[in-house]
DNA sequence: TTGTAGGCGTTATCAA
DNA sequence: TTGATAACGCCTACAA
């Protein structure tokens, strides 16, 4: 009932385990006869090579690489892993995955799993929270180590992130340009998270740009789909109130459109970060500023490979661009 | 530059590896004052133990579970994997992921790396046209496998589906109830896939226990958005067209609510299988029959881990209930 | 309470 | 062209 081993093969022929290896990893010289007989075996006795024992044996590292995303079921970071594990997978590598739900004690406790499974490279979505001073050593000894979506704190390392400072900035300028002069911002929880901050840059960014005054009361935030839409709400109840939003996120953007729709105001304009599967289909059809997911997975896969060919130079940040779609709802005047 | 190893932390603290090995364990007696200063070594070192090896020599089997699934940015399988890695995580495996693109040949390529990984146990979701029969050696030599959403093809294996049948005769029932009598059915490709096979004999069910007639007109196909948009219209342009329609999953329904919403049809009722994130904005929202991915993912993981813990009965399938979500699209009379 | 010997399955090294 | 031996890092079995 135990599986198949090289010695088994070896046996069988009536060859030494190290001449199948030799045929199996096409390394140092063999008869071709010895080659075919012991393929022969190889197919008879249903062995398959255990990787374990290569990885341990070859390099002390295995031939995978961890990802640490907050949420698989969330379509960005799904297809962002989505566009790493091909990009890997080409290369002989395997992804290991888990996820954070955003939190730094997990997300910690996965990177260590996965540095004891002696993982060849690691890609991080890091949480809210976190620090990443304790991966200093790592990065010392030479492990690839980039991160996704937002930049590490207290570490200098590789990261790739998208153009969420010039992307909100050219939402802003959009509505702007069908003559809003007071726009709603809503935004993640914390304040402080990265890309919260760099959106909320992109709208400052594009108010001064034009000339128009940046209002505090015009901010709002809302961590979920729920909080979005009271806030939504909160934002149309001012005194003087916003005559147009920008939803800094996905959940914002949904939040913000069921609070339009119920309130039946299609008066409003608004544009949302990332895009939605069913964008094209609300009323009206839903303006945002597209991420490219699958790209920011690419990237971070060339990265990595980059690195794990030998690539020593200082950490990058990669840029992934965004792309506004027009669709209707950004395109309302005031 | 090397990474410390459990003999060298043995060395620094004076005693063997197998000491050090015992206090990282738990595994036996060791003196406290020992104990201490074995940790005190490991911390100082920055020792990790090396789960590679002690995989390969505990069980000679990866503490790590394979997952196959199509696509990773599909937030239906997305969810399922993460309902997957949470369960499993919870005692000590680590998920290993692959995407198979729907397609045979990579499902069978990330079989044969998870199984040369030793991986613990597999978990997949069949591609359409697979075939399974070249897995019965690992079903007999002991290793569990699990197949998502649909069953396996010429091989007995436990499976954990969603209430495909039930779910669809439910929603066509709730249908006939608003008084439609001819009611369209849009499906996936190929026909001879599983859950459309199930869905669509929900369908009969329900027709006839209502003694409606089943009319081979009313079942179109469309394989994603843009086919099941295209497949709308064919229906609703048939000489004696349904009043109300039954998308057999989210491609098919979003497909669905764009030809309705730019056609302008506000008459036609929908009932979707699967939900979407933004039905209830929909205008009418969308009714639907929910399945429950990561329910889907956590008896996967259940059934898994009772095979781990030497559970032989024979396979089974288990059928994960789907549920009515009533908003409105369903709502209509004709 | 601790140590020694041996082996998991593979590959590196050197010799034949 | 092939083999013998040792080693990767850890744990099991047994002995001290």
């Amino acid at each position: 009932m135990r599986r198949p081993t090289m010695t088994d093969v070896a046996r069988e022929v009536g060859v030494t385990a190290k001449t199948v290896s030799r045929v199996l990893n096409d390394d140092g010289p063999v008869a071709i006869e010895t080659r075919e007989r012991v393929m022969a075996a190889v197919r008879k006795l249903g062995y398959q090579p255990n990787l374990m024992a290569r990885n341990m044996r070859v390099g002390a590292r295995d031939a995978a690489i961890g990802l640490v995303i907050p949420e698989m079921g969330n379509p960005f970071f799904g297809t962002v892993a989505g566009g790493i594990e091909s990009a890997v997978r080409a290369r002989g590598l395997t992804l290991i995955v888990g996820s954070s739900s955003e939190t730094a004690d997990l997300e910690q406790s996965l990177i260590a799993t996965f540095l004891a499974r002696r993982v060849s490279a690691l890609i991080v979505v890091p949480s809210a929270t976190g620090d990443h001073r304790y991966l200093r050593s790592e990065r010392v000894a030479g492990l690839p180590i980039v991160f996704l979506d937002r930049p590490a704190v207290g570490l200098t390392a590789d990261s790739v992130v998208s153009g969420n400072r010039s992307g909100a900035q050219a939402g802003i300028a959009h509505l702007i340009g069908y003559g809003h002069r007071r726009i709603g911002f809503i935004g993640d929880l914390p304040a402080t998270l990265y890309t919260r901050r760099e959106r909320l840059q992109g709208y400052r960014d594009a108010l001064e740009e034009a000339g128009l005054p940046f209002d505090r009361a015009l901010v709002e935030t809302g961590h979920d789909q729920e909080a979005a839409r009271a806030a939504t709400l909160r934002l149309l109840a001012l005194e003087n109130p916003p005559t147009a939003l920008f939803a800094a996120n996905n959940f914002a953007s949904m939040g913000a459109v069921v609070a339009l729709a119920r309130a039946g105001r299609r008066d409003v304009a608004l544009v949302g970060f990332d895009d939605l599967p069913l964008a094209e289909v609300l009323d009206p059809p839903l303006t945002v500023v597209a991420q490219d997911p699958a790209a920011i997975g690419e990237v971070a896969a060339e990265l990595v490979l980059s690195r794990l060919d030998g690539d020593r130079s200082r950490a990058r940040r990669a840029l992934v661009p965004t792309r506004l779609i027009v669709r209707g709802s950004g395109e309302l005047s005031p």
